[in-house]
DNA sequence: ATACAATGTAGAGTAAACTCTATGTCAAGG
DNA sequence: CCTTGACATAGAGTTTACTCTACATTGTAT
């Protein structure tokens, strides 16, 4: 299947404007018809949901760019690629254990909160 | 114990910059001495760390703000307080359910890495 | 043929969160 | 006394990631 810009922004759930910036930014660089028109694939579909989940996870773009020329020159770059998700998952986990333990104090803070609002009530 | 903001800037790991621009955004308001130089205590410490903590869970300034308002009109504010830090957790909650979702998608491909560069290096 | 909606490009504008610059004050050491 | 270093304010500049504007083309329905 192949989507206009205006497609596949629906179905990317992102406008338009940052679609056209990712390819201004050489993340994805989609096919043009005769027209001059952008023609979206499915692989592109899965490409940007792999790149949303980068940044969702926060790759910042610059990283993402690199990411992205490495996989336009193909098979001899597996590795180096493989390398950068790797350290990323690395990231990642950190991220997540900081975030746990955020959320225990937040917790923590919460429950302190909850003990305050009880004995003032009591008065 | 009272600090000058060269002191407190060390202790928080936050730039000057960074402690005034915060001030300036009412996050916090130290107190100044008789020649109007700002004097940070253990309270702003430790106040400094919360909101160090509600920024690194991905809270705007904007709410930080608001919540350092309530936290300026005391006692009668706890319960908005409290709520404010209640649907935070929520989101973090729901910020780290996606962040594992997220990993896991991510160990997929990397196995799919290693697969890959096996069946490469094997031929 | 014509209107209009979607698309194209180039470049300007925005929002958030800093970060830095210019200029001035002040207390303490030489 | 004078210089120096930390601090003061006001406001400009930076970075990231969009988001929007202006204006030109093109495909489609009337």
């Amino acid at each position: 299947m192949e989507y206009s810009i205006g497609e596949f922004s629906k179905l990317t759930n992102l406008g338009i404007h940052t679609l056209r910036y990712y390819e201004h930014e050489h993340l994805i660089t989609p096919g043009r018809n005769s027209s001059n028109r952008r023609c979206y694939t499915d692989k592109d579909l899965a490409w940007i949901d792999f790149i949303k989940r980068l940044k969702n996870t926060g790759m910042p773009i610059k990283e993402i760019q690199r990411y992205a020329e490495l996989r336009s020159k193909g098979e001899p770059t597996l590795s180096e690629r493989m390398e950068m998700l790797i350290s990323h998952r690395k990231a990642l986990n950190e991220q997540i254990n900081q975030l746990q333990e955020h959320m225990k104090k937040l917790d923590e803070k919460i429950e302190f909160y909850q003990r305050e609002i009880e004995s003032i009530t009591r008065e």
